[in-house]
DNA sequence: TTACCTGCAAAGAGTTTGCAGGTAG
DNA sequence: CTACCTGCAAACTCTTTGCAGGTAA
């Protein structure tokens, strides 16, 4: 494993201690090049595949949900029935594909700008999501 | 109650009967002016007051499912633990109140409009979803 | 009368929590 | 040694489904 130095740096700020099962989740999360988009469900698979043992839900959820709560990973706003996870924390966007369920980055270059025209008294915009859904043309 | 003869139409033609407990969701959902975001646990306890009588998840669950199916209402995308619906059904956008989870309308006109410079391979934009996350200001 | 509907409870899916044994520092 | 972590199973929440009695046409 690469990096493992800097995956237990991440951990240690997350407030987390760097154990072996966080660190293979790390790995399977940073040690890439592209983003990485994932449900719960698919990012356990791949660790599995990857150190051919099981890391329980538990330690994966509670990983994942440090990690969120730094901002080391964005969940992203889509209304399925499981939550979807983004190694991209830069501010983008991202098409949906209906019918493969898969999420496709959009660089902030590949979508113009956004002007909100209206404020909410005493609320300061947190973020702001564009979500493009793709389906089969035919 | 009024308009249910109106009610009986949109029933009708979402492929389900018209009963008493059908028009009450109707009545609730329709009879307003304005837009009508809700959940369904929040629909369901709306409903109990109006009516002083409860009406069962199942049948909510089946009517509010068949009239997003039609087009009747448009589930927002939200990366909630619930899903939220909007009888608004016309082109428009969202803020989301993360303190007290309410989903207030952003007009077209409040939105600049979007241009999205990129293409999926063999399939079509089914819709633009814009999520405008707000806050507390301190 | 027949097909559909209602309400209840049970089943499902995703996520969270409690607990006993194990590990990092 | 102490505090935190892991894995399992149970609990929880939201949503869907199966079923028996009831209602619309």
């Amino acid at each position: 494993m690469k990096n493992s130095k800097e995956f237990e740096k991440k951990l240690r700020s997350a407030g987390l201690r760097p154990t072996k099962q966080r660190l293979s989740i790390c790995n399977v999360l940073y040690n890439r090049k592209d983003t990485f988009h994932f449900s719960i469900e698919e990012l356990s698979k791949i660790i599995e595949k990857n150190v051919n043992s099981r890391i329980s839900l538990a330690t994966i959820y509670n990983t994942i949900n440090a990690f969120k709560k730094k901002g080391y990973l964005k969940e992203i706003s889509i209304n399925s029935d499981k939550s979807y996870f983004d190694t991209n924390i830069t501010n983008h966007h991202h098409f949906f594909n209906e019918d493969t369920k898969e999420l496709i980055d959009l660089d902030d270059k590949d979508v113009q700008k956004i002007k909100i025209n209206k404020t909410v008294p005493g609320k300061k915009i947190t973020s702001i999501e564009v979500l493009v859904k793709v389906a089969n043309s035919n």
